[in-house]
DNA sequence: CAGTGGTCTAGACCACTGC
DNA sequence: CAGTGGTCTAGACCACTGT
């Protein structure tokens, strides 16, 4: 009774048909469903359930590594392994791009954040022209020449979100939108300024996990997909004047949509 | 020069700040990225590779294992590691629940499928009356008791989505809403004849890990993200008549949604 | 410093696959 | 049967954290 943080578990049986380490895994999760163990509190320690299961510590670990996979817990260096706070998730509501909300001065992203209290960030932002790829140029009507707006979104200071605008050059040189800062409105309202009064948007929408390169730019933990959602904004003559590939950590958001029945 | 299945695949440092691991596993994934290793196709052996490295073969096998956590691989006991085959989409689009899709006889999911070129299946199929949970109590406007509706599709034997129905008792009990077989145009026809003209569906989409049991129910592979959809169904009183909630494998969708830019 | 997780070794036995 | 991955042990040394 001198040691309690193992006090929540039960023990295994090395006969099952069940792997230890699964047994193990499926101990630890039930105690954090069932609030046995709290977000963000410490689980015993490896070396503590070596001796409490009778194990070796690659069992214990294995352990852990089937709860880091299904975005459960996370380890910190030096200090143990945590049960995963979930964070705040941002709701993006499918009249975020109605004109109506664009006739302020500030963009979509920073406006919406602060009215849920986020601090929102945008860094990183690079604008370059390029020549395409072959999914965005078929989107984009076989644009091969495209402006392209890199920038990354963060809410108190996590990366939440990576995005890359694309637009055809023959619409975006020599404009604002090609601009580090594209003004009030966004570069939506610089097109409709232009002459290309926004008719509808299309989104995509995929799952999967992330590439290293995205684990690192959003700071990813071990077991959080991304959703991608590409974007293809449409004029009213039918003609597609951007693309927006997006990608974001799956656990800051939820997306929402309306379809009409008719 | 007997053995080349390792040939395609260069050294590592094992004085490097990066775990050998680590190396190991950017390797194969550079050499699926660049095709060297094509879908389905075998990758070395643990054996093989561990000669090849001159490392233990837990250093291996943590490799394959970030490899499978990226959703890359996937393992078959007493056959190898393979790579991981991209499975045929199902694309659903925003208006799959027009009315006019519903003039019909089958349901949209046989439909769509068939016209894709696929073997659909529905399977599991309960319809019971259940208390609700709170969550779907207070999208249903309060509802306490509902009558529910589960079911998992498959395409070409594969499952692919698990989904549940709900529906306020008051409307539901006693009609065929309640059978097995709600008949031409399912359950949202006979709530039209019921006087329910639907007029619009709002969607939530999440991303996350799957749980243990939808790992079985969807036959997941290690490293496939589900999609979490939650639709409700608003008739033109404004009462959400239906809520469906939807498990996906985030592998074998792509959804993809309409905005309107005024 | 002691305690934590991160990496790695060198074995062992098992269960599954295909010939 | 040989070859494959699945599980497990009992160590070792390291890097990071906190006191």
């Amino acid at each position: 009774m001198a040691s309690l943080p193992t006090g929540r578990l039960g023990e295994v049986d090395p006969t099952s048909d069940r792997a230890v380490f699964r047994q193990i895994a499926d101990q630890l999760r039930e105690a954090i469903e069932r609030g046995r163990f709290s977000e963000g509190e410490k689980l015993p320690s490896e070396a503590e359930l070596v001796e409490h299961y009778g194990v070796s510590r690659m069992t214990v670990r294995n352990s852990f590594s089937i709860l880091q996979g299904e975005g459960l817990v996370h380890a910190e260096h030096g200090k143990g392994v945590f049960v995963r706070p979930r964070p705040p998730v941002r709701r993006l509501a499918s009249d975020r791009f109605a004109r109506r909300h664009r006739e302020q001065g500030k963009s979509a992203f920073l406006v919406e954040a602060d009215a849920a209290g986020s601090h929102p960030q945008v860094d990183g932002l690079e604008v370059k022209e390029e020549k395409t790829s072959q999914d965005i140029s078929t989107r984009l009507g076989s644009a091969r020449k495209v402006l392209a707006r890199r920038r990354r979104y963060l809410l108190d200071g996590r990366p939440v979100e990576f995005a890359t605008s694309y637009l055809p050059l023959d619409i975006a040189r020599g404009t604002q939108i090609a601009e580090p800062n594209p003004g009030p409105g966004g570069i939506y309202a610089r097109l409709e300024e232009l002459g290309h009064r926004l008719d509808h948007f299309d989104e995509e929408i995929r799952a999967r996990m992330p590439s290293p390169a995205e684990v690192k730019t959003l700071r990813l933990a071990p077991g959080v997909p991304v959703i991608h959602l590409i974007r293809t904004a449409y004029d009213t003559e039918g003609r597609a004047v951007e693309v927006c590939d997006t990608v974001m950590a799956a656990d800051a958001y939820v997306l929402s949509y309306q379809l009409p029945a008719n």
